[in-house]
DNA sequence: ATCACATTAATTGTAGACAATATGTATTAT
DNA sequence: ATAATACATATTGTCTACAATTAATGTGAT
């Protein structure tokens, strides 16, 4: 009845790249093979060929002799993403609204009401996959193997960069989400449409917000004040 | 004395990147684990990790149980490649004469310097080779990860294609390639300069000339006449 | 004669045991 | 006391043997 539903192996690989999205495998971290693969009940092989596998996807990075180690972000990585994201997505939305086949638009729509419905129950972590997920499908309407490997690898950095500041208590941070969602409801609209002017413009605006989350995030403005200690006056 | 040069594994992972690129291994066709075992001598669980990470690479796709398949061309993904590769090239290019190091320079002038002298003696395989590398370098000039793969994806494609139409006795592409040596010399120029606008335009420039080349091949002129046949006049 | 089913052969997937390399610690010598 | 070297331990890398899935071929039945 059940026709063997997942490998273990394949189960493996995509908990692993959660795992690393989620940033519950952190950034730069080392992976002990004999530990994940009695974790994941698999023999050390068939682990080494997905951390194997991994390293081609650039999730890690693999050092001769010493192991797997989840792909690290520096300060460098955000300069670089900042210049390669607008140009990706701009390129793949425009390609998406060229060749989205109605199966993609509503599977995009079923995501989109996946998102919709995490967007302010659910932990960061979920919301962020179902945010990748929508993106991923994006890329897959697009349909070209050369821009696919990058916009893989962006999505890649932009969903553990997005983990690392959910805070659903900052009033500025929700509002911003619900826009996005709605840039995401746009952006079905416009693939739909085959506006690829409007869905190249638009991902640009959505990067636009996306941006502005990160450099608040990275220069915070009144934040890493000691606690209990009062500012000295209005900033 | 020799501090274990490469390990076997190793050399095994850059040949099946070799073969592939020369299209020694063609595009499409299926690989055999224990043929690719025995000729590198080494056994089948090292193999399918190379395997597995020419996966990530896309060099390869796995079919689960049916085995690694060398990535296949259409003619979709010619179209496709028209689309990505002048956006790729033309921003590694601006970046790379950002951040280009001296030493990366230096590189770049000896390879440069190994291609021209393959340019006409040496083989088809060789010659492409060294362009592959030449604009490796480049690449690793750019820095920047996110444009990476796929700027890795765009070579591994633009040198198998180039494989497809070596032809030494074409006047026209030999002119062609001569040209394209130039344009190396004048990429290693702009980006020592630090020439970010120039090297772009060089990108462009270069690429329309091997899109000529490839469309040429795509839709030859006068060609496919049966051998023997003469010409009904003068073309 | 053709199609379907079953059996067999070949290829992929996995496991467990073994070998080699690297790192860390301890001891000794300066 | 500090530094360097050697040894031990832990982790990675590899191999041989085995299990499982798939595909192909052959035989039987309709």
């Amino acid at each position: 009845m059940p026709q063997t539903p997942k490998s273990k192996k394949l189960i493996c690989l995509e908990d692993l790249r959660r795992r690393i999205l989620t940033q519950d495998l952190e950034p730069a971290s080392y992976l002990d093979e004999v530990q994940l693969a009695v974790e994941y009940d698999i023999s050390r092989p068939p682990l080494r060929e997905v951390l194997n596998q991994l390293a081609g996807e650039e999730y890690v990075v693999l050092h001769k002799n010493r192991g797997a180690q989840v792909m690290p972000m520096s300060h460098k990585t955000l300069r670089n993403f900042f210049v390669a994201a607008p140009m990706l997505y701009a390129a793949v939305a425009r390609l998406a609204a060229e060749h989205a086949t109605s199966d993609q638009v509503d599977q995009l729509r079923a995501v989109q009401a996946d998102f919709r419905a995490a967007i302010d129950q659910s932990d960061g972590a979920e919301r962020s996959l179902l945010n990748l997920e929508f993106h991923r499908v994006i890329g897959d309407m697009a349909d070209n193997e050369y821009l696919a490997p990058s916009y893989r690898r962006l999505l890649i950095d932009h969903t553990r960069i997005g983990m690392t500041f959910y805070n659903p208590r900052n009033a500025a941070l929700s509002k911003q989400r619900s826009l996005a969602a709605d840039h995401h409801d746009d952006f079905i609209t416009l693939i739909q449409e085959g506006d690829a002017d409007g869905a190249a413009a638009l991902a640009i605006a959505h990067w636009d917000l996306s941006r502005s989350e990160i450099e608040n995030f990275a220069t915070p403005v009144g934040l890493h004040i000691p606690l209990g200690s009062a500012p000295s006056g209005p900033l």
